[in-house]
DNA sequence: CCAAAACACAAAACCGCTTTTGGACTTCAA
DNA sequence: TTGAAGTCCAAAAGCGGTTTTGTGTTTTGG
């Protein structure tokens, strides 16, 4: 069922129904709804490959994400898919996911995805303060909004949640509840939200004219068990902190093993945070105290943002920084 | 850079150049490393849309699950994503993930992505008894695998874990400690992972000889919220459970809440079991009772049969079942 | 030595659609 | 009444490849 035949059933040139159904103004509205008609009743719809050989466009955008082997796309990224998925659809397109695999393979898998012209666009997530994937797509011109920012010379368009907020509000809850030894347990510093939650987490301390204890800052991945393995050493300092504030959710399951472990009671003799108001942590013992980031707004943002850069919108009106807000719950107190 | 200024530069035909390019036997030795030479030098790649006009092909697959609003694809999803990718990608393939919304726009919405002839075979996960995703597939003709099996009377392909076996060992084990009033909290039985996991603890009941108390069987969503909900009311019965074994380790992580909200202790005055082997249940205080099912396996195995079934190969000999094993940890104990 | 087969390439058709160009016919204003 | 403008459609030229068909030149074989 090609153009060709529905216009040969018609007694018509392809180039009519072609404009018929694209909506050109130089179709008599008798034949346009003629052509309607017929098209309905044979079900026709172009053929998408050649209308995106003919047109250039294809319809979809992605969402992209590295990620390192043994490790997957988490439930935070999933979320955000929800988000993008539910706007891009109703304005027709297709949200597709597709996650680069971590290292050496990153940039070299990018780059084929792009010579695949699969897409219209493409968001980003989880970008690093000096990210390769954003100048490869800078340089490449295909439209694309980060979920995150970089430290970029050329600007880009970008949605990002208030990470240095988020970690100001937990941080300052320890310290309200008379905390003054106060622990960071971060991401990587070369991705750029730890980077922000670490501001965060200075300035609340400032404000409090708290000093920061470098010994009290560390840094690794955002998992469980990494959580546990640091908290497990700045226990063993000679001055252990009294509150241990974390960049992510996981990281505050493993602080709270950990916590456990050294025989203390979390919430009372040690108070921990987390990051993202995640399911286990609403059912964790106790009850971990976290920030929300409305994560399928971010998703919703970024599909806004990606169709506004997709139409030719400058990229210095495009970025958007998102609200959190601290959910408190029994992992802390008050120190003792 | 198309085909034809390379063919120009050449002073040869196109469809010289592309016989060459694409192996075909009629070009001589000499003009072929000649134009692969140039294509190499001029960084020529045929255009994909083109190419996919020309023969059909894609070069892409989608991984395809459905979503109910509020919800979003979970880490196990992400767990499959990451094997089905690590395989295709090694057959030059990309691998796509696209969420369809659950509920009446399911199905137009895959018919959609299937009319936008993106991918050249789909993996489906999370099927249900009776799918219409599954009967739209198999009657529009494009090649797909299951993750999960359905009960449908025309077979097809697909992988699953051995959900039966699962749910089979975590019972047995709950009786071989003693325990006699074991509650299944399972998911919604539209499911077909939750009538599997159904039948492997009936079979562990009856392979003790307990009777299965028809009471203490439930169903509902996989959260950690339903979970809670469930087993807070099969605790309020007159002969209250002193196991539970849930279907997944959300559900279970709210079975513990609940337990703990009415007084017991867990794997102690009650025993706990879950599935999937999540991060949360490690962490989960005691840690949880789980099953291992190796999901980043089944995508590659997922990918390994999408392959095949492209090729041609007939579905009856594609069907794998996955082992599982389980992972016994503090949650669940001694009856008393 | 000559016909048949093999070889190496070009030309053309095709995939299915969009967009530009151009022409016939009608309508309008001078 | 006549040239200009407007309306409606067909023809043709892309988009960038692949595949089929055709043709002149070499090899081969009897």
């Amino acid at each position: 069922m090609s153009i060709q035949t529905l216009a040969h059933s018609l007694g018509l040139s392809t180039s009519t129904v072609s404009r018929a159904l694209n909506g050109y103004h130089d179709v008599s509205a008798k034949t346009r709804s003629r052509i309607e008609h017929a098209a309905k009743a044979m079900n026709y719809r172009p053929h998408p490959v050649a209308h995106r050989l003919a047109t250039g466009r294809t319809g979809a955008v992605a969402l992209v994400s590295s990620v390192r082997a043994g490790n997957y796309l988490d439930a935070t990224f999933a979320a955000l898919q929800a988000g993008v998925a539910e706007v891009m659809r109703a304005q027709g397109y297709f949200a597709l996911t597709v996650g680069l695999p971590m290292g050496d393979g990153e940039i070299p898998e990018l780059e084929r995805f792009l010579a695949g012209h699969l897409v219209d666009g493409i968001i980003l997530a989880r970008t690093r303060t000096d990210d390769p994937r954003v100048r490869l797509l800078q340089s490449h011109g295909l439209p694309f909004v980060t979920h995150g920012r970089t430290q970029a010379n050329t600007p880009h368009a970008w949605v990002d949640t208030d990470n240095a907020q988020a970690l100001y509000l937990t941080t300052q809850r320890m310290l309200a509840l008379g905390h003054r030894r106060v622990a960071l347990v971060n991401g990587l510093p070369q991705m750029t939200y730890a980077v922000l939650r670490e501001q965060g987490f200075r300035r609340a301390m400032e404000a409090a004219g708290v000093s920061v204890d470098d010994g009290l800052v560390c840094h690794g991945d955002v998992t469980a068990a990494e959580g546990e393995r640091l908290v497990a050493n700045l226990l063993a300092l000679p001055q252990a902190p009294t509150a241990i504030v974390c960049a992510t959710d996981a990281q505050a399951l493993g602080a709270m093993a950990a916590c456990k472990a050294h025989g203390l009671r979390v919430g009372v003799d040690v108070s921990v945070s987390g990051y993202g108001n995640t399911e286990a942590a609403a059912y964790s013992d106790p009850p971990l105290a976290t920030v929300d980031h409305a994560i399928v707004g971010n998703g919703r943002q970024l599909a806004d943002l990606l169709l506004r850069r997709m139409a030719g919108e400058a990229v210095e009106s495009l970025t958007r920084l998102e609200p959190v807000h601290m959910i408190d719950r029994a992992s802390v107190g008050r120190c003792l």
